[in-house]
RNA sequence: GGCGGAGUAGCUCAGCUGGUUAGAGCAGCGGAAUCAUAAUCCGCGUGUCGGGGGUUCAAGUCCCUCCUCCGCUACCA
């Protein structure tokens, strides 16, 4: 059975509806599973929605709704967004089903037994009005000396009874952890873990609540319910099955990839792996740290008004024009901006003069001086594009290297430049022209090494662009069972198929060009 | 304040352990071609590599200092 890989997005907090930054973690997340799947892993790909917390109970009652009514509500945009975008998760977890309780119960009592939890008191400046602790750096003065929560709210400090975590036990093996290559990327957000583990002594965490209701309940202790992130972070255990052992959990625990973004690298990176390893369960394999998605490089935010709703974006631009958008022009690790123009601009470059008209030229000049039939290809002399490798060497070798190392962005840079060779490789033996000079059988060794240079090139963006790839696979008659990363290395395919009796009829273009709106977004 | 990152062509950025005339894409200008989605191909960049100082035969690339921006500096999520 092939190897698994389990791949998991940060559960997003609903309460609001899902912004861009929300379908950039989940595109990318659904790149990497299908980049996992070609490449022949068993791969799971979970999300969800993390819906416990003081935060919705007061959105909700601002909205004058009943709590898990609202939270459902909200949860659906979000399932809603992935389906829009082509997110192909294997289980969309919902903090709040009944499984989610189990498992994080089990959690709980396992942390229970290891005698890592004790219960004591919680100390903090308190917002009677904002229900919320404040630390100490947060607090902002008001008149008179006044101490005020950054909502401005009056604050005193108060002492609430809670169970505590022994972090602190746990802070050499976090530091071994996190030095470990590879477990936490990109290397700055390590950076900051280590220099976080290694500049203090931890502090136990308070991880239950007793000044709201909306969680899970701590099991046997009345009152207290689990603090968000605890529960929040036992998704990824709950989208495979636990508390059941056995099965999917035994198959895909511990993840291959937690990817999250650059603000919660902490929960994951620290809080997370000594949960697990009090619950006697190994860390995941990798945690991934993105970045942030700018508006014309400013943050987004409400009062900005600069918040774009990811799917208006995706209906005026197109679902693989938005992913590629954001694989392609933000370099995955660091905050990256986006703007109309700038996804305008991009697409049109790459995919429909670059990727989509090298396509549409050469399948176009096959259907109409072959009657569509594949041209055979005798003297290989044209075999090679721009280099010494055949294209298909390359694309598996740097395109795959560089997305298996999470360069996404990187990998798409080199596939472009493939594609900027082609482009060459067309001019440069003007096919056109030997059919004027009635060099036929030059033409069509040309054409056929085109023909499968763009196979090849489609296969291999396929985890990007899936829909139009597959648009375009289809029209070459590539069957479906010959698109994985495999079938890159396959040789035969191509006098395979040409003799298989296919014709390819005038071709359709897969990437239209956009047309910037004249009100810019 | 402490720790860390960044400041390179109009814009977005590459430039690993110092070594030929500092690169790419986009935008701009000129030309070619006409198979194709008015798409493609070729040519064109005198940039204080944030400022200053230093080490070295040689520094964008190392050291010091200053300026600017950003991140982290624990329990809202």
């Amino acid at each position: 059975m092939a190897d698994p890989y389990y791949i998991t997005t940060a559960i997003a907090y609903p309460n609001g509806k899902p912004h861009i930054g929300h379908a950039y973690e989940a595109i990318a997340a659904d790149a990497i599973a299908r980049f996992q799947r070609m490449r022949g892993r068993d791969v799971r790909l979970v999300t969800g929605t993390d819906e416990h917390g003081l935060k919705m109970a007061q959105t909700a009652r601002a909205a004058g709704r009943d709590t898990l009514e609202f939270a459902t509500e909200m949860s659906n945009y979000f399932r809603e967004m992935c389906d829009a975008l082509n997110i192909g998760y294997d289980d969309f977890c919902r903090t709040t089903e009944p499984r989610h309780h189990a498992a994080s119960e089990t959690i709980w009592k396992a942390l229970e037994e290891a005698g890592d939890l004790y219960l004591d008191r919680y100390e903090g400046w308190y917002s009677v009005r904002d229900e919320a602790f404040y630390g100490e750096s947060e607090l902002i003065d008001g008149e008179g000396g006044q101490r005020l929560s950054p909502q401005g709210t009056p604050v005193e400090w108060t002492a609430e009874e809670s169970w505590f975590f022994r972090l602190s036990k746990y802070r050499d093996y976090l530091i071994e952890l996190n030095e470990s290559p590879g477990f936490l990327e990109p290397e700055g957000r390590r950076n900051e873990v280590l220099s976080f583990l290694k500049g203090q002594d931890l502090r136990d965490l308070s991880v239950s609540r007793t000044s709201f209701d909306w969680g899970v309940p701590v099991p046997g202790s009345d009152g207290h319910v689990m603090y968000v992130w605890v529960d929040a972070l036992t998704t990824y255990l709950t989208g495979i099955g636990f508390p059941e052992r056995d099965g999917d959990f035994a198959r895909y625990w511990p993840a291959d990839l937690h990817l999250i973004g650059k603000d919660i690298v902490r929960f994951h990176a620290v809080y997370w792996p000594a949960i697990l390893k009090s619950a006697g369960l190994p860390p995941p394999k990798a945690i991934f740290g993105h970045g942030f998605l700018l508006h014309r490089g400013e943050k987004m935010s409400k009062s900005l008004g600069n918040v774009v709703d990811p799917l208006e974006l995706a209906e005026r631009f197109g679902v693989d024009q938005l992913r590629y958008f954001l694989l392609r022009e933000v370099s995955f690790g660091q905050d990256g901006s986006y703007s109309a123009e700038a996804i305008v601009t991009r697409c049109n470059a790459e995919l429909a003069n670059g990727f989509g008209n090298l396509a549409q030229r050469v399948l176009s000049m096959i259907a109409k001086n072959f009657d569509g039939e594949l041209p055979d290809f005798d003297g290989g002399s044209v075999r090679d594009i721009g280099t010494d490798e055949p294209l298909t060497a390359q694309l598996s070798k740097k395109f795959v290297d560089q997305f298996e190392k999470l360069n996404i962005s990187q990998g798409i840079e080199i596939w472009v430049r493939m594609i900027d060779g082609c482009n060459q490789f067309i001019d440069a033996n003007a096919p056109w022209k030997l059919r004027k000079d009635g060099k036929i059988t030059e033409m069509k060794c040309v054409l056929a090494t085109l023909f499968i240079s763009i196979r090849d090139l489609a296969i291999a963006i396929q985890p990007i662009i899936p829909i139009a790839t597959g648009r375009l696979l289809d029209q070459m008659g590539v069957p479906a069972d010959e698109r994985s990363y495999a079938a890159l290395d396959d040789q035969s395919w191509y006098e395979r198929h040409r003799t298989s009796g296919f014709r390819i009829a005038q071709p359709v273009g897969i990437f239209p060009r956009l047309e910037l709106p004249v009100e810019t977004v």
